[in-house]
RNA sequence: GCCCGAGUGGCGGAACUGGUAUACGCGCACGACUUAAAAUCGUGUCUCGUAAGGGAUGUGGGUUCGAUUCCCACCUCGGGCACCA
């Protein structure tokens, strides 16, 4: 590992000195902009470290061309240290949590900077800050005083609500709001208490206050959303960190209405620039369907069962109901119910399973029949049986649905378990092994016999007197944690459960010194045990991790202001941002809350565009620690060389002297430099190199970049000299890979600014044309020559010429020649 | 089960909107320089064949003058969702 061509740790350390001396990536307010950012990284259990700087490298070689093409450039770095993560690393170690984020940052800077990353570090944001979080607070509260109308889709002013139920009760209000709000009048809201009236507000603002089922964790003191649950080895539920055991419990939480926003967040994809892979993850989990809504009359009984289903044309085989069993409709018919106790004492053998044994698929079906009940199907008028079975959820569509055994895979099923009448109604191919055929023509079906499924649907619903509705998947995003380590939510709660919100002079609410943040096991987060805290009545429960990190890219664009959280200059400059660079594991977490909070905030006109992320590129991970031996500028170059940006790719560290020798050729070629012109096949190939650089970073890709810049240097060696003006157009398109040996040559050579401050070349159109090229002949698809052909060669003489050659008349000698096809500068085929 | 995506040398991978498949790099082999080694440089490197030529982009079909690229079926791997009615 001795006598290099050069010392990379010398020169790489003294540039980067210079660098931040001079302030070469300092962003400006002014000119054409360009705001590329990277998801910023929070602290991890093992301590923040750079992981993977496959990413971080990619944005940068992306970004410093774009700085030398003229572009004025935001590429921040920050920090997201609130959550779960950087407290259990606080616990396991014993420390206050803020101490452990103060050391880990700045393993982390030293990391990045040792790579040559450029980023402008005055705009540093930390999500823990208390002038950050005061806006994070801000936001939360605009979002509860908040309530979306669905005529004008968009969020409103809660205020703006209440006029309306003063002027004419909730009845013609068009909002989204909780599935079980009552209807009532002007008058009937007038004479509402003060906490009838949050009560009902409550059930209308995107951020709300409700109880639910929870995933419990007694060792952590938390709870935990479903996708910091995994199984352990024998397939019970724990948490992802730690591996501790989870139950379900139902606990008092405060919940975002993001459903509100299901379709906004699913027709924004269509402009996004993102990879299809996310795109379709966002996809999947917003989960739109298309179906009717249709009510079954209760026989004797004042209410029916709505019951929503995509399949509207089967209803004349639907031969049972089945509820879930928390449908409250269940409750309402206690009364009625023949069997109770049986009834009761499965709904509570419900209640102690979790999630994961309810919803495992080769579980066999359960359920229990209402006696005493019975519905009517609204297509046939028969009367059919009720049941309650927990593969039916509450949380879908209307928590209950028509069984039609004869065409639904789980509803055979049951009914055959329970011997449940099937009748056949739409004629698949019955020889067909699927049954369950989406499509057919409906037959046993009245007038409707004959028509196909697809027309049926429709049909079939005005028919029954049901509605066309489209539900979704996608739940409420629960927005509290029972824990220290999180932003406060600046709200108050009195006595009499009066809830009060703090003012804006008041933000923020800081997060209160505690003896012990440790979890408290009773569910209470930590800050219930503070006196002073509970005495003024706070909110216990603080923000969870993703609060901070949905809106961290509008704070880059202002970092300092304490009037708002940035200037609407600065939001208006800005906008959003251009391209977006980070893992795709956030894709239904991180990725679609930030769509949320922008399309909610430019609902108010606090941004002025829907979607907060135009591009987006994914980074996977990759380890490090190359730079000792090897330097930053061999690192970067393999990161990028070794395959397409957006593929995971396992480390060699036998392949990345390539990379070394690459750059080594690089500076050896200065001997090569004379203070001349180049020749033509010098400028031809430094021209056609820069184009392809030029055109391949925009695009991403980055190994083809790479690749090009390695073919120019194997030519560049077997030439006599290289001109100077050439050799710094080679410097400047390797400069974003290879930011310090370029800068380097490039002083050396007698430039007096930063090759970074430098303008990127343009490649010379004349410069790239050929004045003679190869082009192959084929004989009925197949290669048997190749011609030079000069470009001021008409299409027929290329063709002549071709059909002339010595190695082509062999195979067309005798045969009749039946077409001949020119592709201009690729290729001549001859058919015979 | 459903929905995406991908299969190219020993390895990472390239091939623009259908136009000379295997660029570039690693590895390997041989050679030059050297007392020697390292480093560096040069030559070769899909496969069968002495050659002329033939065959190969997961498998089998199809469209086309021409297919890694488009269409159909199947196989394998990766990812997402999962009792969503």
């Amino acid at each position: 590992m001795k006598m290099k061509n050069y010392d990379h740790t010398k020169i790489e350390k003294k540039w980067q000195k210079e660098w931040d001396k001079n302030e070469v990536y300092k962003t400006q307010n002014k000119g054409k902009k360009m705001y590329v950012l990277d998801m910023f990284p929070y602290p991890s259990g093992v301590g923040l470290h750079v992981g993977h700087p496959r990413g971080y490298i990619g944005s940068d070689v992306y970004t410093r061309m774009k700085r030398m093409e003229g572009f004025n450039v935001l590429h921040p770095m920050g920090y997201d240290a609130f959550g779960l993560p950087a407290e259990q690393y606080a616990l396991q170690h014993k420390i206050h949590p803020r101490k452990a984020v103060e050391v880990n940052v700045k393993t982390f800077e030293r990391q990045l900077s040792i790579m040559g990353i450029s980023y402008d570090w005055t705009r540093k944001v930390n999500t823990t800050d208390p002038k950050y979080y005061k806006w994070t607070q801000w936001i939360f509260l605009q979002i509860f005083n908040s309530w979306y109308d669905k005529s004008k889709n968009k969020a409103r002013p809660i205020l703006e609500l209440e006029s309306l139920f003063e002027k004419s009760g909730n009845i013609k209000v068009n909002a989204v709001c909780d599935f079980d709000t009552k209807i009532f009048t002007a008058k009937e809201w007038c004479l509402f208490s003060k906490i009838e009236k949050q009560n009902v507000l409550m059930k209308y603002r995107l951020a709300y206050e409700g109880h639910s089922e929870v995933n419990w964790c007694e060792e952590m003191g938390t709870v935990l959303a479903n996708d910091e649950i995994v199984n352990d080895t024998n397939g019970n539920p724990v948490s992802e960190r730690g591996g501790f055991p989870v139950v379900k419990k139902s606990m008092r939480q405060w919940f975002m209405r993001i459903t509100a926003y299901a379709n906004r967040l699913l027709a924004g994809l269509d402009g996004l620039e993102w990879s299809d892979h996310i795109k379709e993850i966002q996809k999947n989990w917003i989960g739109k369907s298309e179906g009717s809504e249709i009510e079954f009359r209760i026989k004797n009984y004042e209410l029916g069962i709505k019951i929503f289903t995509t399949r509207a044309d089967t209803i004349f085989g639907a031969t049972y109901v089945v509820l879930a069993p928390e449908q409250p409709l269940v409750k309402n018919l206690e009364s009625r119910i023949t069997n109770l106790d049986e009834v009761n004492k499965y709904i509570n053998s419900i209640k102690n399973k979790t999630d994961e044994d309810r919803t495992k698929s080769d579980k066999e079906k359960t359920g229990v029949e209402l006696k005493g009940i019975k519905a009517i199907n609204p297509a046939n008028g028969e009367e059919v049986s009720v049941w309650i079975a927990d593969y039916v959820l509450a949380t879908y569509g209307t928590g209950a649905v028509m069984a039609v055994p004869a065409h639904d895979e789980r509803d055979y099923e049951f009914a055959n378990k329970y011997d449940l009448p099937i009748k056949n109604v739409v004629n698949n191919n019955l020889d067909s092994k699927n049954p369950y055929l989406d499509d057919g023509i409906l037959i046993n079906s009245d007038n409707f016999s004959g028509m196909t499924s697809e027309e049926a649907r429709v049909k079939i619903t005005e028919f029954v007197s049901g509605k066309i509705v489209t539900k979704y998947k996608m739940r409420d995003a629960i927005f509290a944690r029972q824990r220290y380590w999180g932003e406060p939510i600046p709200l108050k709660h009195n006595s009499e459960g009066i809830i009060t919100q703090l003012k804006e002079k008041d933000l923020p609410l800081e997060l209160p010194n505690v003896k012990s943040y440790e979890s408290t096991g009773t569910g209470e987060s930590p800050l219930a045990g503070v006196k002073s805290w509970v005495k003024e009545g706070y909110e216990t429960n603080t923000m969870p991790g993703w609060a901070g990190s949905s809106w961290y890219f509008l704070r880059y664009m202002d970092p300092q202001n304490s009037k708002a959280f940035a200037s609407k200059k600065a939001i208006d400059y800005w906008k959003d941002v251009d391209v977006y660079v980070g893992g795709q594991e956030h894709a239904t977490g991180h990725l679609l809350y930030s769509r949320f909070w922008n399309n909610f905030l430019f609902d108010l006109g606090h941004v002025p565009t829907r979607e907060p992320f135009k591009k987006l590129r994914n980074n996977v991970v990759n380890p490090d620690d190359i730079v000792n031996n090897y330097g930053a500028d061999t690192l970067r170059i393999y990161e990028m060389f070794m395959g397409p940006f957006e593929q995971s790719l396992p480390w060699s560290t036998e392949s990345i002297i390539g990379s070394r020798r690459f750059i080594d050729r690089v500076y050896r070629l200065q001997s090569k430099i004379v203070d001349k012109k180049s020749s033509i096949d010098v400028e031809k190939i430094i021209h056609k190199t820069l184009k392809k650089v030029t055109e391949d970073i925009e695009d991403f890709a980055f190994n083809t970049a790479v690749s090009s810049m390695m073919i120019l240097v194997n030519e560049l060696e077997k030439s006599e000299s290289i001109g100077k003006k050439d050799f710094k157009i080679l410097l400047q398109m390797l400069a974003p890979f290879a930011p310090h040996i370029t800068e380097e040559i490039w002083i050396d050579l007698g430039e007096k600014k930063s090759i970074h401050k430098s303008i990127w070349p343009k490649w010379d159109k004349n410069k790239i044309v050929d004045e003679l090229l190869k082009i192959a002949v084929q004989v009925n698809g197949k290669v048997r020559t190749e011609i030079m052909i000069s470009k001021d060669m008409t299409d027929e003489e290329i063709k002549e010429m071709a059909t002339k050659d010595k190695n082509v008349e062999v195979w067309i000698e005798g045969k009749e020649i039946k077409r001949i096809i020119y592709v201009p500068n690729r290729i001549v085929n001859i058919v015979v």
